[in-house]
DNA sequence: TGCGGTCATGTTGACGTAAACATGGCCGAA
DNA sequence: TTCGGCCATGTTTACGTCAACATGACCGCA
């Protein structure tokens, strides 16, 4: 900045003045002093006006994966609000879903130099004892975990989980099985419950639930404990790869999708219209999450304001063509 | 840290030491300036450091999308290695693939506070004229395009290629299709000459090539061309989700995988082993190419140098149930 | 006992920027 | 003509950290 000040003749005060794009400058002058910094490929120093400034217009963003597809898609959808609001998004990583992981992952956050945080992560792990969120700094949790204390965005699990055992009890399935996601997550805890309110109020039976752990491998375990009943005639998998292990081991013994059974799935994966059967879902609006999410932290962080409160976003129901009547009722 | 020096009745100097563990601090001096800090709830300003330092310890990830499998693999591989290198991840998004996007991450590049830069881009656009790669900071490209300029980490698509040709023309497949990715692309300009030239070294006939833009909806298509052809009895698709697109389109038609058709992918990403039949695919080391790129761009923001150069990853093939000898020859 | 050396700790200054305040020229109204 | 006020620009200073140098206490050996 001082050889830009000294190669127009100017102060670095002026300087600072032009790259800021403040106004009181004559233009004879903002031109000679943009001439120079082009000319002298100058770069304003980032440390030095987080120093000056106290803010670093850096967001860090806690990832528990990035193998789910939901994730990922929110991930995209904030760094490209963050890009237009003027932040950059720092990736912090969680390397293994262990406490001691997160833990590590929250005790590097306090060491970055960002002004706020989105957390994407299954809250089990957060609400335990010693991860400490940290202090003083804005927070907006992405999670379907309960968080009173903190802003809350996310897909409306439950109303999803209802649209999917809805369309299958209408299709006039007597009741629909539940391929579940891990205990330790909210949001399949969330899936799950809605399903089973759903059928009681419907007054169907509850059929006990089976537990997977999101990926296609459990999926097929499922769909194996599930093709050898004959009472079984609609499945509700609380993703889409898990959907994909169950239509793998239902080819596997040549019970056919929907004919004989249907399936639904969860999250509207890019794949999933590529399945086969082309997969019935529930679209979650991922991108809104993300853009969502990135709106509340930014007035946080220039509000210097905390709000806590649980923001939902729809999801909707997308039929292709692993869903149909029954055979019984055709 | 001066509240700190106070508190603790020492100098501020001492906190630094203190605060990075230089040994020249006498114990009981530490733990009482450990204990302050503690007490303050103390954290070392990254701006401050990195003004004096003039290092961030930050690293820049651009990356095209992150719709691809393998781009996101090879994100979270990065972000992996650069927290166990000590630096953190600032992911700079190109909103869409458009030359003037690229060219505005570029320049957002530029106001960053990084310490090196990671590519993970298409080349084509890179190559164009008007994208400036950054100057003075060190840069590793991972992209299969030419760079004589920089270090360059990719998995070895010719190589792979070559496999899935061989894999189907051992299996006694008189030709292979294939189903190739975009043209504005490298590595699918590198998978198709390299299937090729498999052909034309064992003395095939070259079908013409079908070229899709790695998406399930363009593999759909291309497999729409392919099913209607008593001639075709191998295709391989350039990646792992084209490749699910055909299985759809034969699905459809009741074209038998692998009895009537052989398909193999490219990429195995993780639903691929539960596709209908599980896909034949080649297996990238996204990982490997993500840590050897952190590894390559920490050497030269550390050494100051640049070394030039191509650092290629094998790949493997993964034989699942989509491959099989023609029905001729069984 | 004296002197060089080692070690813990303190003091000073500089990194690049921008807010706050200072300066001086010019314009318009009285 | 004079004077208040506005505007462009300059000067000073502080943000938090740490390298470099300074200080002074203590130790051991001659």
């Amino acid at each position: 900045m001082a050889e830009v000040a000294a190669h127009a003749g100017v102060s670095t005060q002026t300087v600072s003045r032009v790259s800021n794009g403040l106004t009181n400058v004559e233009p004879a002058t903002r031109d000679r002093v943009l001439a120079s910094m082009q000319h002298l490929g100058y770069r304003p120093n980032r440390a030095a006006r987080a120093l000056r400034s106290g803010q670093y217009r850096n967001i860090g963003v806690i990832m528990f994966t990035l193998s789910s597809f939901g994730n990922v898609r929110t991930l995209e959808s904030i760094s490209i609000a963050a890009a237009q609001a003027g932040y950059s998004v720092t990736l912090i990583p969680v390397e293994e879903p262990t406490q001691e992981h997160v833990t590590k992952a929250f005790a590097r956050l306090s060491e970055q130099s960002v002004d706020g945080v989105i957390i994407v992560i299954e809250a089990h792990f957060v609400n335990e004892a010693d991860v400490e969120l940290p202090v003083g700094i804005p927070v907006v949790v992405i999670d379907s975990g309960e968080r009173p204390d903190y802003p809350v965005v996310d897909n409306d699990q439950a109303q999803g989980a209802r649209l999917a055992t809805e369309h299958l009890l209408e299709l006039g399935h007597e009741t629909v099985w539940h391929v579940a996601g891990p205990e330790s997550s909210y949001s399949a805890a969330r899936r799950a419950s809605s399903w089973r309110s759903t059928l009681e109020a419907a007054g169907r039976d509850v059929p006990p639930v089976i537990r997977g752990d999101w990926t296609t491998a459990s999926g097929y375990r499922a769909g194996i404990e599930l093709r050898d009943r004959d009472d079984v005639t609609a499945v509700f998998a609380a993703n889409d790869q898990m959907a994909l292990g169950v239509l793998r081991a239902f080819h596997e013994v040549g019970r056919r999708v929907p004919d004989d059974t249907s399936v639904i799935g969860f999250d509207d994966m890019a794949e999933s219209d590529s399945f086969w059967p082309p997969l019935t879902t529930i679209h979650q609006q991922f991108d809104v999450v993300g853009q969502t999410g990135m709106r509340m932290l930014i007035a946080e962080i220039e509000a210097e304001t905390i709000t806590p409160g649980t923001f939902t976003v729809p999801t909707s129901l997308v039929v292709r063509e692993s869903t149909a009547p029954p055979l019984a009722t055709r």
